[in-house]
Formats: C-alpha cells, sequence, structure tokens
DNA sequence: CCTCCAGTACGAGATTAGTCGAACTACTCC
DNA sequence: GGAGTAGTTCGACTAATCTCGTACTGGAGG
C-alpha cells in the first residue's frame, strides 16, 4: 500500500485523535467486561451511549452525573481498561464511545441485554 | 414416604426437595447476575453445569475443585443468592442447577456466553 | 448410641473497589 | 500572559469481597 507519510495533509477524514490505551479485541476476558458491567453507574454510561450511537462520541460532562470529577474519571476508566470503551481526547476533553463491534465479536448478545437494562427503582 | 430406598435422583418432580431461598425470575438484575458472573472461579462452575444440562442437579464435591469446603459454598451462595443457580438439599448434599429458563427469559443470549467461555492460559 | 460425611456458619486477615477532596495538567480563547 | 475549562492524579477513608481455618449441623449407617 502507499507509503504514508508523517503528516498527510491531503487525508481529512483519517484525522481521529488516537485512542488511549485499552485492550485488543481478541485479549477482551468475559470475565473483566463482566465486572466492569456490573455496576449500576456504569451499565447507565454504556446505555447512554448505545442508545445513541448515531451521534459522535460523548465527553463525560454530556451524562449529566451529579458526581465528583474524579469519581467519573476512575468509572470511564474502568469501563476502558475492561474493552467496553474506547476514548479520544478532542482538544479539552475526552470522549468515549462503546467499541460494539469488538463486543458483538466477541460476546454477541451482550450489549443487547445493556441497552434493554433499567435502573433500579 | 415411600419404602427404604435411598434418596432417589429419579423421583418424579413431584417429590423434589424444596430450593433453598432465591430471588424470583422478576427480582433478577443484571448488574446483581453480572457481578456473580465475573469470577472465574463461578463461571467455571455455571459452565460446567451448563455443559452437563442433560444430568441431573450436581453436587458441589463434583466440580472437583481443590479449594477448602467453606470457599465454595461462599462462590455457590453468591450464585444462588443473585439468581444464577437453583439449589435443593438432598439428604447430605446440596445439588445446583443453573436457572436456565429464568435466565434466558430475563436476559437472553447471556448464558451463551457463559458457555463459550474459557478459562485464562 | 456413635461415627462419618457434605456442607454451613462464623470470624479473621488480606485485597480490592467505590467515593471523594484537593492539587494538578493541558488546551482554548481573550 | 491570564482566566476558564475538562479531566487527571494522588491520597485517604470506607465498604465490600475473597480466602480460609475452625467449629458446627444434620442426615445415614453401623
Amino acid at each position: 500500500m502507499r507509503s504514508s507519510s508523517v503528516t498527510d495533509p491531503d487525508a481529512p477524514p483519517a484525522e481521529l485523535p488516537p485512542a488511549l490505551p485499552e485492550p485488543a479485541r481478541e485479549d477482551l476476558r468475559l470475565e473483566t467486561v463482566l465486572a466492569a458491567l456490573s455496576d449500576p453507574l456504569r451499565l447507565t454510561i454504556v446505555r447512554k451511549l448505545l442508545l445513541e450511537r448515531e451521534a459522535y462520541d460523548h465527553p463525560c460532562g454530556w451524562f449529566g452525573f451529579d458526581r465528583p470529577k474524579s469519581s467519573l474519571t476512575h468509572h470511564f476508566k474502568a469501563l476502558r481498561e475492561a474493552g467496553v470503551l474506547r476514548q479520544r481526547q478532542y482538544g479539552l476533553e475526552r470522549r468515549s464511545r462503546v467499541r460494539t463491534e469488538d463486543l458483538n465479536a466477541r460476546f454477541p448478545g451482550l450489549l443487547d441485554l445493556v441497552e434493554e437494562w433499567q435502573p433500579a427503582s
């Protein structure tokens, strides 16, 4: 394939910021993913992202949680390190999206369960 | 009670010992079930039961784990209280089975993931 | 009766996870 | 440069979980 130059000004769509470190698809572990999803706040995060999947990635302020920022960092990091979310740095903000393709390939049906989840009364 | 036979695994369903306390199907919570399944030993328990689903319920000695009995009690109880297993007392031993119908009704596809799970190398 | 057996209950120690405040970094815009 | 903003990092505290030894219970069979 064509040798890609270090900085190619003629490649408009391929300029996504790099993703933060995350496990590769084949390294995803069911027990780790389930542990990450076994928290109501994190289930809420993933479900909200799934229901808005057509829109762009969302920064963590978008969710409107009334929690200290350090708590949110903790949970987003847990989801990313488990392989549930991919995060990219867009200028100031770090936007997240669900790794739908990877998760559906490795654990088909799992995201459907999350999508239909409802928080406890 | 009929005759002097030992506890009979072939007993008709009407004579099953009562199940230990467990959450009703409609009370099953996804986050609780996922937490119960996020442990490798418990995943092994459930998977082994699923792969032997045609056989009768299994007592916890059947699994052949090299762990103290009190640890096993802990994990079986966690699975039962989350609603993953049903346990019945057959004479001396307490036999477990997966609540396949309930779980498939509430969380379709989840047990398939467990069935295909493989422990880490 | 008394012993064996499957499993529970209790409780301690170690580890991990969640929660949060406070200080900090990195980017943007004026 | 300075202010404001989005989020991180650190450290502390608390709560939950895992692991396991020991003691116990409750049948089954002699």
